[in-house]
DNA sequence: TTTATTGCAAAGCGTTTGCAACGTG
DNA sequence: CACGTTGCAAACGCTTTGCAATAAA
């Protein structure tokens, strides 16, 4: 973890360098809170974590960082079905991956796979659409949800009925 | 369109009377509006063309009426990318499909693909996560804004695009 | 008549913005 | 020193809720 930080932390640098912007204390918690927090933080966990090691940090801080971090490419925007608020992931070192989100738990994972994104590409490409970027998440129970296991039972709760 | 509202309508009052709820010329107004409107309406559009109709209802009504149909099976609720609002689609009569959105001017397109879906089911039983529901969008250019044509330049905004 | 429903306005919630004090370059 | 940044609080836009009046059943 300490090295994706100093790498992202660099990206940003650049970032600020090129356009007048000034690297501060609040940027760099803020940048750290996001990193080290699990994949997929809201706004209010990076809050959290920020204000722990800097209690004066303020919500509008966090949420002009993050704008900042989407701009320099070092994060990315998620906004998950049922669920209102906006999530960032790290977009750096990664290449693109989709998300199994369990509706009990709230956990989330990531998969990626070429052939269905080769299959995206083809359905586009048959309606003369050019596609940008995609977004693919498949809703469900987690394998440990499935065996029956009582967990925390988080936030994103189950949605209209569609299947498959 | 006439007939689609019938089926819609015939399911809603038996959604209702299961559970001593009633059925409402608002409720009617607002199905009509809602399966009138070009598919993927929010609620303010929605809520407009209730309104056409009958300039006494209110939003409440409208928000209300929507969870219903969403409960009774009629709609399905969708939170497109860089889209703060909810926008619902038709549920009966679809089998489920998938949407190309236009980032440049809004169009949403649907499309549904087999072979894509066998393969999400594929990554989520190596995981041993049991899908419920899912969600594709392939974000980009339509065929017309590629074109150049100069369109509506609608609401949908890029991603990221944040200053500060 | 009973009680679900309506419309309004107020409240909620996540996010954004105006502004005076502050801190970086 | 100039000017970008911060924290606070107020403003926002969408959605929900409390409540007295209204209307299905």
């Amino acid at each position: 973890m300490g090295d994706r930080v100093s790498v992202a932390r660099e990206r940003l640098r650049e970032y600020l360098r090129g356009r007048g912007l000034r690297a501060t204390r609040q940027r760099d918690r803020v940048l750290e809170a996001f990193l080290a927090d699990a994949a997929h933080a809201s706004v209010d966990e990076i809050y959290d974590r920020a204000r722990a090691g800097d209690p004066a940090i303020g919500h509008a801080t966090v949420y002009r960082a993050m704008g900042l971090f989407v701009a320099a490419g070092i994060a990315k925007e998620r906004r998950f079905h049922a669920d209102g608020r906006v999530r960032y992931e790290p977009a750096l070192d990664v290449d693109h991956h989709d998300h199994l989100v369990c509706t009990r738990c709230g956990d989330i994972q990531e998969f990626e796979n070429p052939a269905i994104e080769r299959l995206q590409e083809e359905v586009a490409a048959a309606r003369g659409f050019a596609v940008a970027y995609h977004r693919l998440e498949l809703y469900g129970l987690c394998a440990r949800c499935r065996a029956g296991e009582k967990g925390p039972e988080k936030s994103l709760d189950e949605q209209s009925g569609s299947r498959v």
